[in-house]
DNA sequence: GTTACTGCAAACTTTTTGCACGACA
DNA sequence: TGTCGTGCAAAAAGTTTGCAGTAAC
């Protein structure tokens, strides 16, 4: 568990009080699918986060997860990140902040930096419509993929 | 064709050495999948390029398209955008630029801000690895999008 | 007690792969 | 002419959906 647990719990507290102001029910599945992403700051794909959840719910189904993920999503609790092709994967980092993405292995890091966060909506974006938030993403070669590379000369 | 005729034929071209150069051969399949790509700045799936493609090339295969598409890919001839989430969509444009994303429709369309390129390697992403592009995502709802939503009310 | 949610199964969409024929160099 | 690329077909991967039973409120 890399994210600190008073966030992690943060994270749920919101969870149980935007189902109840949307007037939708708090089960065990939506809990337990929360707290996994909740957990996580490695943008785990809906598989992962299926294998990690029915650990401790061993009944759970994989359409079970499909469909929580795309609710919390609709509430804006996780958002799911399109940095990477393939399957989808998840976010439970909903401030604003921008991504390290490896090109090689797909690794998708979280970046706090007040300088990015700086960047304006672009003039250039003017004519295609209205922008409403502003992601930057830095992609290379993460220091494992690096090393492995280093490894095989 | 919302690009310039000579754009296009630049990208042809580059293709063309680049094939070569690789030692791949340069097919009529090939050829048209490019051009087709090249001619759009709409940033179109593999269906769409499939779709157009075959009005000139009728025996094409959708896997032939994919297969193309994937080792243009690989030589740095095109680019696939990783936007939006759903089927795969390329970019012909290689040159450094950044895109508006409509959330509602997925919209891309290219954006050229020099203030946008002058964002530089965030000092954020130094610890998981080095930074080689950086693409500004901005995200929001497209002029179109807006103009329903209003006729709506 | 209602009604929304879940699990199961099946369908659907997107992408990949093996193989034999045909076309490029 | 040799070999790479293509088309076909089937499979694999990822995601969505209908339905009946179950659990949350």
């Amino acid at each position: 568990m890399a994210v600190a647990t008073d966030e992690v719990e943060r994270r749920i507290d919101s969870l149980s009080h935007a189902l109840r102001a949307s007037g939708l029910r708090l089960t065990h599945q939506r809990l337990e699918v929360v707290r996994e992403v909740a957990q996580s700051d490695r943008h785990p794909d809906v598989e992962s986060i299926y294998r990690a959840v029915r650990e401790r719910v061993p009944t759970i189904s994989l359409d079970t997860v499909y469909r929580t993920l795309a609710t919390l999503d609709g509430l804006g609790l996780v958002k799911r990140v399109t940095a990477t092709p393939g399957p989808a994967r998840y976010d439970a980092n909903t401030a604003h902040h921008h991504h390290f993405v490896c090109t090689r292995c797909g690794l998708i890091r979280d970046v706090d930096d007040q300088e990015l966060d700086a960047v304006s909506a672009a003039r250039g974006a003017a004519p295609f419509g209205s922008v409403e938030s502003i992601e930057v993403q830095l992609r290379g070669i993460c220091n494992d993929c690096r090393t492995k590379e280093r490894d095989h000369d």
